[in-house]
DNA sequence: TTTCAACACGACAACGTTGTAGTAACAGTG
DNA sequence: CACTGTTACTACAACGTTGTCGTGTTGAAA
């Protein structure tokens, strides 16, 4: 078992000094053509890499980039990892993972954690708790050291730092008015109770478009579900009672559930029923007949969000100018709508 | 902004030396209480966290677990990663994720930079090319240098380490099992390409199982998807020329493909179709119809492999008594099977 | 009064790296 | 022959931490 070999060892063995290895390492001037040839040779024979930790140590940086989320077994945050990693690679950086399960005590101790010299800036994305208590202490105390972070999807306003965001309530305008355009009045709105902020928004998005179109918005088209997972109840009663030619769900499970109930009773999709959702995963492509949705475009906004952090650490600028950035949502169109 | 502070900046305004602000906090009797409470009331007081890069450099350990994997964006990925968090952190240990995105460039660029001092040992699941490859000296190559490494699902035997897999002949054998049990003889398997190891073994448990009840095997029944993005056309193309009563698909995708295909053409599942799937995803529990697969448990198979590094680690034990695990497998019985 | 331990603390090396500053040896110039 | 400049190297400090060893000051036993 050979073990990592240093500078020190590289040293003895030709019988020079550190500084010399080092500097023939790096194509120093200051070394004859002859002694770096020889260290250069002798080094990629005992295949020396530079110990990270000890630059790390040295540079006061560590080219990694913590991400703080809730769950990982979520397709929309793995789609985002997924494009933070791709643009953090590409950048010279590594990322550490850490998943708050929802928690905010987890997601304190992580951070704190991570903060004592593991990473130079977090992307995250705050934990349900965390939402509730309102309490982003722990934030604001990596940032007053002077660590960048970048909060993404659920961000809140009270701290004060790069943010990255869809445009939620532009997404369902953008998804309403697609179905407005194909035509139908009567378009029911399957959402969540207001205090979900996401799912207000959607809303809002819904009713202006409905507004715009000059098409009365009627409450008995609209269902506001209490626990997601109880939705089909509500979702089957509104099904047989409105018997609607065109759904809008603000999320991919609502989605599903229309299709499956309307399938149970004889309603076909999209022939007797046309439906769109929310959140491009996996059920969405996966079930049958594919559904049409609003597409959140994690990868975008992981490599954004990514963007953003580095940026921000190789131009220490110290400017404050914090901002948020808005990641386009794109209308996917699958077999849960009529082709045109 | 307050920067970090350090033992030095601690010791200059006490007026004491650093070994003195060291000892303090790690309560060494060699200080005198009055001193050591001091020191204590002021760490505290600006909120000292020892530098975690210092110590890695000191200790030659970084307390980090090492993930390389092919994807994310894939359910059975992520459960493995977040049965890994988990108990790596109860256990005082980070992980730091790399995505080799099926390439065997970029999964040996991730191994070598985290290699060089960033973890202290590897998780991993290799790459489709490395698998097509078969090599694998940059994972010998860290096991050399005497860090281990613990592979889990997608392995190979040309590695001594430790593994953590599921029994995929046997899980494969008994899915298939059932089906017999179910009174079908003409079984159509839709499968991988040979080198893809998880996919020949879940194969040969499929001809295993046929051979022990006397079926005989038919290579029409047998579909080997080259390329995962495009199976509808192989799949297709079996429905119609064989018309088969039941599949078993070695993952989820080929799973729910086979009936979107089914359905494209009148065949209702389970009606006319039984479908198997492989993976206990999201797609399985929400496509329409639910479908039957066999569970890989990603969660326990995470758990279990960080398990085995980190004992690993921490009994630096240099026994080369490498074990294989087995992750119990479960069949999880949906809509895509008939009811008994 | 000498001797010795206990006490309370500081100096220093080490982990692996890089960059600055220093220093021999030698050649060229006046 | 003294000065200057170049070449080719080495020494050293620093990053933040810990642990070993050294040291000066007490107080008590001999």
């Amino acid at each position: 078992m050979k073990r990592k070999v240093t500078l020190k060892q590289i040293a003895k063995e030709l019988d020079v000094s550190i500084s010399t290895v080092s500097k023939s390492l790096r194509d120093s001037h200051e070394i004859s053509e002859d002694t770096r040839l020889k260290v250069q040779a002798f080094a990629k024979l005992y295949n020396y890499k530079p110990n990270n930790i000890a630059l790390s140590l040295k540079n006061k940086k560590t080219k990694t980039i913590g991400i703080i989320i809730p769950e990982i077994v979520h397709h929309f945050f793995a789609t985002v990892i997924s494009g933070i990693e791709q643009v953090a690679n590409e950048m010279g950086y590594n990322v550490i993972v850490c998943l708050s399960n929802e928690s905010f005590d987890k997601e304190v101790i992580n951070m704190e954690m991570l903060a004592t010299g593991s990473t130079d800036g977090f992307i995250m994305s705050l934990s349900k708790e965390t939402q509730q208590k309102k309490d982003f202490h722990h934030i604001q105390e990596v940032i007053n050291q002077g660590m960048p972070v970048v909060l993404f999807d659920r961000i809140t306003n009270d701290v004060l730092c790069d943010k990255v965001i869809i445009d939620d309530q532009m997404a369902a305008y953008e998804a309403v008015d697609y179905l407005v355009g194909l035509d139908f009045k009567e378009i029911a709105l399957v959402t969540t109770v207001d205090y979900v902020s996401v799912g207000k928004l959607r809303t809002d998005g819904y009713i202006n478009a409905l507004n715009d179109h000059n098409i009365p918005v009627r409450d008995e088209l609209i269902v506001k579900i209490e626990d997601i997972d109880h939705c089909e109840e509500p979702i089957a009663a509104l099904l047989e009672s409105q018997r609607p030619k065109a759904i809008f769900a603000v999320n991919e499970l609502f989605a599903v559930t229309c299709i499956k109930q309307a399938n149970k009773i004889g309603i076909r999709v999209p022939e007797d029923l046309s439906v769109i959702g929310f959140t491009d995963g996996i059920i969405s492509q996966y079930s049958s007949p594919s559904i049409t949705t609003v597409s959140q475009n994690g990868a975008r906004m992981g490599g954004k969000a990514a963007k953003m952090l580095i940026d921000r650490l190789e131009l220490d600028d110290e400017n404050e100018q914090y901002t948020t950035q808005l990641i386009e949502t794109e209308l996917v169109l699958r077999e849960s709508t009529p082709t045109l």
